[in-house]
DNA sequence: CAAGATTTTGACCATTTGGTCGAAAGTTTT
DNA sequence: AAAACTTTCGACCAAATGGTCAAAATCTTG
């Protein structure tokens, strides 16, 4: 087993990406690997040298977008003031959202449909992390310095309305007449959840 | 045209629950006629006598969904203390998901895949229902009732929090151990969710 | 209960699609 | 530049699946 040559790289790249748009608007079984293919600008066989299965195509890209969105939930920092904290990672989730769209669409798609590749990392690495950080949450309740809620509620809030943007962005474009494409459309929707958000767990 | 029989009440009924339940958990790709049909307890053939196609199904199934998701937002009356309208509104869309979780997830999984069929309803519709509730929000915050916030953030943000229990259940389940089964958690996430949100828009 | 209408289904067809194979085209190495 | 290796793809296959049809079974009604 040799590196991966300059080809494969840019190759299996290219599929991936063109992966996660097929998946994440068709779904895994409306996605073609013909579909795929052709987006990524190759033949079918052509693909198939480089992925065994449509499967496998989907698990490899699956695994990269769980790995990147877990990324910033690792970072909160107990010492630091809870409402900044939180601020940063609303914000942080509000700009993956706007711009990894189809990663949180292909992640949205996979949990819907009852997480059958997913459900091993959620029950143990997942679960685990979020038993961490709402330690990390009781314990600034405790201290007063936010309000008495469910830390692990306060979490899944958290992800909704952030994930909402993406995810369901269909549904905002058709409501707000394709506002969401316009810059400064995510400032104002950060604005709005951090507002929520923050002053709803502020200790008052 | 007659009334319609017995029989075909019974087994167009069954055939849609049968189809909420597939198209959500599998997709529309992913769902066959003859799943749809083993679980309605009919043959294919069978199936497709009260159904042209499977399209007609999924269209069928998805404006049901659509008309029961849409009614409880048409409630909100101007003249009622905002903070109980929000509370009301949200325990009612709390316990829609709780009550129709396939029926919020084949909704998401539509809307997830660019909603094709429910884009002409989601601009007309749902866009003209949404401006005239942000327009009672609005008459609210004007009058100092409610926190200054955009009024259609706040509307996205209720859906996605509430909704969230049901498109997500698979991974609330992974990461609280299935407490979501157990009698008392939606009371719980309801509590965490009315806390949060009613305290982020209350006037300060 | 018999005639007519409705409902049900086994057998079948056409298309789509995931995947294979062998050979051709292109690269790298010696 | 020849040998060796990597990459590409046309042609093909088998399974799955949406949908048809004619005949059988069942139900309704005069």
């Amino acid at each position: 087993m040799s590196k991966p040559s300059r080809i494969q790289l840019e190759n299996r790249a290219a599929i991936a990406e063109a992966a996660v748009s097929e998946f994440s608007s068709r779904g895994y079984h409306g996605a073609t690997i013909d579909a795929i293919a052709d987006k990524a600008g190759m033949s079918k066989p052509n693909l198939l040298y480089y992925f065994p299965s449509k499967e496998v195509i989907y698990r490899t890209v699956l695994e990269q977008i769980v790995e990147e969105w877990l990324s910033p939930l690792m970072t909160l920092d107990p010492t630091a003031d809870p409402v900044e904290e939180l601020r940063r990672y609303i914000t942080l989730k509000m700009r993956m959202s706007a711009d990894r769209p189809h990663a949180s669409r292909l992640f949205a798609s996979e949990v819907l449909a009852g997480a059958p590749i997913l459900k091993d990392f959620l029950e143990t690495r997942l679960k685990s992390l979020v038993e961490d950080k709402a330690t990390i949450l009781q314990g600034w309740i405790d201290d007063g310095k936010l309000a008495p809620v469910d830390p692990v509620h306060l979490i899944f809030m958290i992800w909704a309305t952030t994930q909402h943007y993406a995810d369901f962005e269909a549904q905002i474009d058709a409501v707000t007449g394709a506002q969401s494409k316009k810059p400064g459309f995510n400032e104002q929707a950060s604005q709005a959840v951090l507002s929520i958000l923050l002053n709803g767990v502020r200790p008052r």
